[in-house]
DNA sequence: GACATGACAAGGC
DNA sequence: AGCCTTGCCATGT
C-alpha cells in the first residue's frame, strides 16, 4: 500500500536527522502528494493500540518528519511538544519561533537525500506491495 | 458507496 | 514577502 512506502521511507531517516514531508513525498515517487505523507503519520497506529501493525508509532520515526517550513505541525493535542522532546532526545535541537512555534534548523539537521538510500538496493524484506 | 477531511506544498495575487 | 487557493488520495462516517 501506499501508506506502506511512506512509513518505510520515513524509516529511512537517519537518527538525528529530520526531513520534510514533501521530501518523504518525493522519495516515495509521489512528489505531488505531500498532504497524504502527513495523513500517514496520521494514521500511524499508536504500539499500544495497534501493536500488531507492521507499522506504528514505536518503529516508525514520525517525530522526524516535519513541514517544509522547518517548523513541526501544531496538530492541537500537545503532540507537537511530544514530538520536540523525541526529536531533543536525539540531539536534534528544537528552537521557537516567534509565535511560539517548535522549529528545526534544516541546515544543520536536515536529511534530503536524492532518493531513499535502502530503496536503491534490494529490499528483501516482507512487504505487500505491488 | 459517496462525501468530507486531513501532521502539507507550491503558485498566484 | 505574506496570505489565499488548488491539488491529492486513503481513511472515516
Amino acid at each position: 500500500m501506499w501508506y506502506s512506502v511512506v512509513y518505510k521511507a520515513i524509516q529511512q531517516i537517519p537518527y538525528g536527522k529530520v526531513t520534510s514531508y514533501g521530501h518523504i513525498a518525493n522519495l516515495v515517487g509521489y512528489p505531488e502528494r505531500p498532504r497524504q505523507v502527513g495523513l500517514c503519520l496520521k494514521h500511524l497506529p499508536d504500539s499500544s493500540d495497534q501493536p500488531d501493525s507492521r507499522y506504528n508509532g514505536d518503529n516508525v520515526p514520525w517525530q522526524r518528519v516535519i513541514n517544509s517550513k522547518g517548523v513541526i505541525s501544531n496538530r492541537g493535542a500537545g503532540g507537537a511538544a511530544r514530538q520536540e522532546t523525541a526529536l531533543e532526545a536525539e540531539g536534534v535541537e528544537v528552537g521557537r519561533g516567534a509565535l511560539g512555534e517548535r522549529t528545526v534548523d534544516f541546515g544543520t539537521y536536515g536529511w534530503f537525500p536524492d532518493r531513499l538510500p535502502s530503496d536503491s538496493d534490494d529490499e528483501d524484506e516482507d512487504e505487500d506491495e505491488e
